[in-house]
DNA sequence: CGGACAAGCTGA
DNA sequence: CAGCTTGTCCGG
């Protein structure tokens, strides 16, 4: 009799259960990954056949699958979305979901005889060589595609990009050189032909037999990490997945993430004129340096820009709901005696949320105490450029509707405008200290990577496109970084600040929230493998440990309290 | 998760 | 003690 082990798609169960295979069952043939129905307790249910030929416990009566329902995701990416599911503290059917067909996929293709067409590639073939992670800067405005052409050439390439958008748009190149592609999640079952799969961060769960290589284009971007629990990070999976596969895996970048930097030493680099040229002019406006009684949102430079500049976007991150503090005789920034964080005005005087330092409420710069406000939003903003430049202005915020607010030749918008829009020749960030000061501990790494999306969007400095940064910290090594195209001026000193705070990627974190976290982080304070911190204003707790595995380690050991829940994220986003 | 079953509570 | 609620356990 076949027994296979099941794991059902049952939230709140993490358990697999044995099955035996009966000989009239149908629909395609059982494997490690097959989609089927079971009969479990008094329902029925989905679930993964996790393995095959296994020896069922004494004393247990099986029952039949009772339906095989669709061809899964292949043994290696089985296995690897457990070690996901480990690693970020989450359900190993969370992550398989993502790796499954949807729709059910009943057969499977022939693996096609695919000719590797475009003639030859450009020396590039050394980015490939050996197996494991290698970084490979790139300036924002270089273009990739050689670099995917050459993967193709290769063999069956796994391409992940921050949106479907390049996806889409890569995967259109390719074919038209004679490649076959494939998009995830919709064509699901074509990496069983071969070629190219390409796909924003599920795709890294592609079924691709013989997997050649993997490249993480823009591997610093957000949107590779998922932001359902588990959350993982498409380059973190990849690197796992490339290291298993013992191929070779390209995390592409413009300004490569610290977690990428921490994962290898080998770094390609452009040359330094390719890199430059790649780079629009980024032009830092201090607004410390306003002419007298200038308020608002816009400084003098930037609406001489705005109106000679052809399309062109500002952005404003209203995100942040503490209001910025400046001092109103010097125009400083209420910064933390590290200039690192932004302070807020509590009861007592002035607060920093992250450090927790106090003082006074007093400018650092210039003793002053006088202090103002400045003030926020994208609505107000685009009324009062729109009254400046004498023209109506487009508003887009994550909630617009698609398309909705793109015609207008300038447009304000959040973070969102700037992956809803195509090329354009400015892109302005109001407000940048909002964002690149925030309590966060990546807020620099965020920032750096808002940039070079802007910079993408505006093209090199060739063309005339030009990014603008009002700030009133036009030292920060972010800006130095960008305005001189050199990203290790900000890389250097980042790593170098997560190592002295004890941060990732150097150390492991995760944040529990939830009206159970108390009671559930409790037990950790026994253990000497990590630290618990908090609560925070919202009752939330940062869990830090040697690295990731040693907190979602001491997480997984824990059970949850009945009373409350509890959501685990590892690798916080927002802490 | 959600059903089964046990234990606890209530009102007559 | 029936009838109901609440809590705990467990699934192949």
């Amino acid at each position: 009799m076949r027994v296979v082990r099941v794991l059902p798609d049952v939230s709140g169960l993490n358990k697999v259960f044995d099955y035996f295979v009966p000989d009239d069952l149908g629909g395609p043939p059982i494997a490690v990954g097959s989609l089927v129905r079971v009969q479990l307790h008094n329902r029925r249910t989905a679930g993964w056949v996790v393995a095959v030929d296994v020896d069922p416990p004494a004393g247990v009566k099986l029952e039949p699958l009772l339906k095989s329902s669709s061809v899964g995701p292949t043994e290696d990416v089985v296995e690897l979305a457990q070690w996901v599911s480990h690693e970020w503290a989450g359900r190993w059917a969370a992550v398989l979901k993502t790796a499954s067909p949807e729709p059910f996929v009943r057969s499977l293709p022939r693996p096609a005889s695919v000719s590797i067409a475009g003639g030859p590639t450009d020396g590039l073939e050394v980015l490939f060589d050996g197996a494991g992670p290698r970084v490979v800067r790139s300036a924002p405005a270089s273009d990739r595609f050689e670099i995917l052409r050459t993967a193709a050439a290769r063999g069956p390439t796994l391409v992940v990009t921050p949106d479907q958008k390049a996806a889409a748009a890569f995967a259109g190149r390719l074919s038209r050189t004679g490649v076959r592609t494939h998009r995830y999640p919709k064509q699901w079952a074509g990496g069983f032909e071969g070629g190219v799969v390409l796909g924003a961060r599920s795709a890294v769960f592609a079924s691709v037999p013989g997997l050649r290589s993997i490249v993480v284009l823009d591997e610093h971007d957000d949107a590779l990490q998922n932001e359902r629990n588990p959350t993982w990070h498409a380059r973190d999976v990849a690197i796992e997945r490339a290291r298993r596969a013992n191929i070779p895996c390209l995390l592409v970048s413009a300004s490569p993430s610290p977690a990428a930097l921490a994962a290898t030493e080998d770094v390609r680099l452009p040359n330094r004129t390719a890199e430059r040229s790649g780079w629009p002019v980024v032009q830092v406006i201090d607004r410390r340096d306003d002419e007298p009684g200038r308020t608002g949102l816009f400084s003098g430079p930037l609406i001489r820009r705005l109106r000679e500049s052809g399309r062109a976007v500002c952005i404003l991150n209203r995100k942040g709901r503490a209001v910025m503090l400046a001092c109103a005789t010097c125009g400083e920034l209420v910064r933390s005696t590290s200039g690192d964080e932004l302070m807020i005005e509590d009861d007592a005087g002035l607060l920093a949320l992250r450090s927790g330092e106090t003082r006074p409420r007093i400018c650092l710069a210039c003793s002053g105490t006088k202090l103002k406000r400045l003030r926020l939003g994208v609505s107000r903003a685009a009324e009062e450029l729109s009254t400046l430049l004498r023209e109506p202005v487009g508003e887009v915020v994550g909630t617009t509707a698609a398309g909705e607010g793109l015609e207008h030749r300038v447009m304000v918008g959040t973070e969102a405008l700037l992956h809803r829009i195509g090329a354009v020749d400015t892109v302005a960030f109001l407000d940048f200290d909002n964002e690149v000061l925030a309590a966060r501990y990546r807020a620099a790494e965020q920032s750096m990577t808002l940039l070079a999306r802007a910079a993408a969007l505006v093209g090199p400095r060739t063309g005339g496109g030009r990014v603008l940064v009002q700030t009133r910290v036009p030292d920060h090594r972010v800006l130095r970084a960008a305005s001189r195209a050199q990203p290790e001026l900000f890389t250097a000193e980042e790593l170098e600040l997560r190592q002295m705070s004890d941060m990732p990627p150097y150390r492991g974190l995760a944040m529990v929230s939830g009206a159970g976290a108390a009671s559930f982080t409790e037990p950790l304070g026994a253990r000497l493998d990590v630290d618990v911190i908090g609560p925070d204003r919202d009752g939330r707790f940062l869990v830090k440990g040697s690295d990731r595995r040693a907190v979602s380690e001491a997480l997984s050991d824990l059970t949850r309290p009945k009373e409350g829940r509890v959501s685990i994220a590892v690798d916080p986003p927002r802490a």
